[in-house]
DNA sequence: ATAAACCCGACTAAAATAGTCAAGTATCAT
DNA sequence: ATGATACTTGACTATTTTAGTCGGGTTTAT
């Protein structure tokens, strides 16, 4: 299993997108500024984004990103998806071919695995980038 | 948040030694080759696991290893603690000196990774490796 | 026209992972 | 006693992943 800063970075950068959201782009200058995040990181970040349909983009002068679908309906697991953040728990692979078929005694743990995946995905899927920013905006009064 | 092989590992090493416990130290080699793991990465991972008194070491010839309490007593949290494998989400280690301290707009998904962290230790600390023990017994009759 | 912004692919330094290797020490069986 | 078995320890290393950087585009408002 994995959960990196590029994940990290991809949610805090749509928590602050989805504040912003509304009138104008807005555009990554900003975001990078504002959560100190490198700028050319974030171009990468924002492009998977994008062909996950969870942003627009509008380029040229003045341009930037805007949310995509309402923040309500952006779920943590869409987001992690997007940036190939896989919540998986390093399986067996190529040891399934030949031994991890139900019959050997390697693999014990395969399903404790699963359940693991599971347990974690449901987390996620249930926390919206909403539930974030109302979160931080009612810490911040 | 990592989660390696490392730790699957130790975890499917502990489910087999389990198996076989109660009569005679289980040796390492006998696990190497039923799990297929390298015994030299299970001499490491076991060192961690004697310092940490999950196990017990045995040495000499029909030497080994044995558990060092009762299975249910063994939670998959201490697995994990014991051979360094964090659940731990990258945090704002560096950034919280200077700016995560609430006031700023950095670090508005600090509470997020907590309360992962806090589930996913939730279900790591009610599995016990008699759990994964039962779990497999079962599906094999 | 020009500057602000997005777009894209290649590159890279540093860290983590998943081991290997070598040289021990302890204990049992004979 | 002595050899074989098994634990003990620490150093070493190849590979992969991470977290970016860099350079060159294209689009569009003003």
């Amino acid at each position: 299993m994995k959960l990196t800063s590029k994940s990290r970075y991809a949610v805090m950068a749509l928590v602050d997108l989805a504040r912003f959201d509304g009138l104008n782009p807005v555009s990554l200058r900003d975001i990078s500024l504002r959560q100190g995040i490198s700028l050319d990181y974030l171009e990468q970040i924002f492009s998977k984004l994008r062909k996950k349909e969870i942003v627009l983009s509008v380029r040229g002068t003045q341009g930037g990103y805007i949310l995509n679908k309402k923040a309500e309906e952006i779920k943590l697991t869409n987001i992690f998806d997007a940036v190939d953040e896989k919540v998986k728990t390093l399986q067996c692979k190529k040891e399934s071919k030949k031994s991890c078929n139900g019959r050997s005694t390697k693999c014990l743990t395969h399903n404790l695995w699963d359940e693991l995946e599971n347990h974690i995905n449901d987390f996620f899927e249930k926390k919206s980038l909403e539930d974030l920013v109302k979160e931080n905006t009612e810490r911040r009064i």
